[in-house]
DNA sequence: CGATAAACGAGACGGTACGTCTGGTCTTGTG
DNA sequence: CACAAGACCAGACGTACCGTCTCGTTTATCG
């Protein structure tokens, strides 16, 4: 009969936020697994009660502070032809992901190795959104005549984005344009000889 | 002066792998996180002075049990042709991705976001190898003349199995033979129509 | 302005001597302690603001209910000469505290010792009145000559009572008929040789 | 294979008795159930691991502080006839119980109300002693010609000393030597006229 | 071959966080 | 405006592991 109260649930998004080091007073990057339930209920003046009753585990107050919340989308240009758009969007996303936000993202999908609820979480509140936005944009890249139409969209979407994954989370090379440019170069031209 | 006791160290192992659900008496899945020194200890029949003295984190133990005794390497065939030997070898990986060593490749993936030490062990234990493999089958594609000479080996062989890792970790796919054939074509010949 | 919801007021104390284990559908024996003012709550179909509202203290509640609405008085017979009278009472006290009632008299004895509002409600309620039963009665044994007129009706009542308190409290034997005699016989001959 | 810490042992009951109010650095009066594991923990500079393994309940520590390291026994002069002995021990009873371990005391036999277990612990180190000296102490009685022969010693210790743990927990009326002297006096002679 | 020094099992220890529970207060409709 | 419903802060509960630290007790060289 009580409705939920909308202060306390800024208070523990917001000092989730702080505690991972990507908004306001910056604590010192305490990385998801680090970062605990108590400490979040003690900077935001809340009572662990009280965050165990809207949500259902850390990574969920995680995802809802960061993913929802948040992390700034990545938009898709409409006003270049297609390859300079899938070329710009992917540098774009590089960039966010070569930063703070990025290793906050290679976090969560660390989690959701641990446990169903939060891959589902993540899929249903951060993958699905992009997924969707990349099989959009090749779907326009077949559209304008740029891709082959008989591909299928998600498996052109992987060829392209997987590397990006692949860098963010094996830490093996620089997430930069360069990259992004050699990728969409090699995947829509292919590499054989 | 007393030599390291090879038994301890081989019972710590067997009581990792066996842990985490991978060889011999199976208990029923943990998962890295969840496995404890304490229950490696308890069920190899060791202190935890002992696994505390020889390595330096749960993670290094698993690498060194999973990793390195375990897990059985996927080799390259060299009586086949370029690309029927990539075919081979990438529906070999994610063959055994799809079962429950790939779970357990995920997690040590996972634990490496959250310790430099973890990941770049398991650079040094894991992917260096497997890297320099996907590099020797690309460099052999180039001598076979299958493969665009002037190309980046390193992203030539990301193009090919970054998708499997981004499968692997996200689980938005089903890691089979024809997604490993799928990912083969398009590479090579692109994805422009 | 509304008036104090005299079901309201029944249904809890009801259901706080059904939790105690005293009366109606009893639950298995939830010692005041143990006993939550959300318990009762729940039970009585009420808010807990309601029972705060109008009791200080759990002990409170229990008192309410336990000793002024449900506990049987025992009576002294005035139809017996004093010293039958006496042991007939203190048969009837000593059968009364060897159940179920006599456990929640200890606990309320033992809430009294944490809470000085407590130990006064607990006097006011319960053990003026007996006191007062006491004290007439030795009075009466002073009237038929039975009891020295010199000595303190107080420290006689004592002489004769406490004894069943320490059993009570201590389970350090049975509290039966026997008992009440023999403690009679004592404190009325004195127990030198 | 580790011997317990007599360190930790002795900073715990110290820990207990302070917070107690009973002994050293006096904190005002917690009582025994305001009394939190954690804060002899933190007083103790232990942890709470070190208490849960030695002692089974918070009361178990009290007693083991209170009762056994601390309580300072009184003991029954033998250089006195019976009678004054007896009135010489209760009077010091009688003035250890009107001080700050009375109420300590009070609230052992308040716990005993809610744990089968601390009453038992409080019988067998507490209890058991005084009732035995108690007993010797009418024996003696008897053996002097003082005491009926034929009497229950048990029954004629609690004839004596019930009314002083009535005033104990009750608070009806004042512990001292008066009170001491009468209860004596009425239980030898008895109160019949 | 007996001393000796490291490796070992056992497990106590100070900590930290867990997720749960209850206390007592406060807020928001409803009747 | 009393009430139910229940959200809220506070803080203790007892448990699980952490990583460190004694302890004796094996053992395998080395003097």
């Amino acid at each position: 009969m009580v409705a939920r109260s909308e202060d306390s649930r800024q208070a523990i998004l917001q000092a989730t936020l702080e505690l991972l080091g990507v908004k306001g007073a910056q604590e010192p990057g305490t990385t998801v697994q680090r970062l605990t339930i108590e400490a979040i209920a003690k900077r935001a003046g809340v009572s662990k009660t009280t965050i165990y009753r809207w949500w259902d585990s850390k990574a969920a107050v995680v995802i809802d502070a960061f993913v929802v919340e948040y992390l700034p989308r990545t938009v898709v240009r409409t006003d270049l032809p297609f390859r300079e758009a899938l070329v710009d969007h992917l540098s774009s996303v590089v960039r966010q992901y070569a930063g703070m936000d990025g290793a906050v993202i290679a976090q969560l999908i660390a989690e959701s190795q641990y446990s169903a609820e939060t891959l589902e979480e993540l899929h249903r509140r951060f993958w699905d959104d992009r997924r969707d936005a990349a099989i959009a944009l090749v779907q326009r890249g077949m559209d304008e005549g740029a891709i082959d139409p008989t591909a299928d969209p998600n498996l052109v979407a992987s060829l392209v984005y997987a590397p990006v994954y692949q860098r963010l989370l094996f830490k093996d090379g620089p997430l930069d344009d360069s990259f992004a440019q050699s990728i969409v170069s090699m995947a829509l031209r292919g590499v054989a000889s």
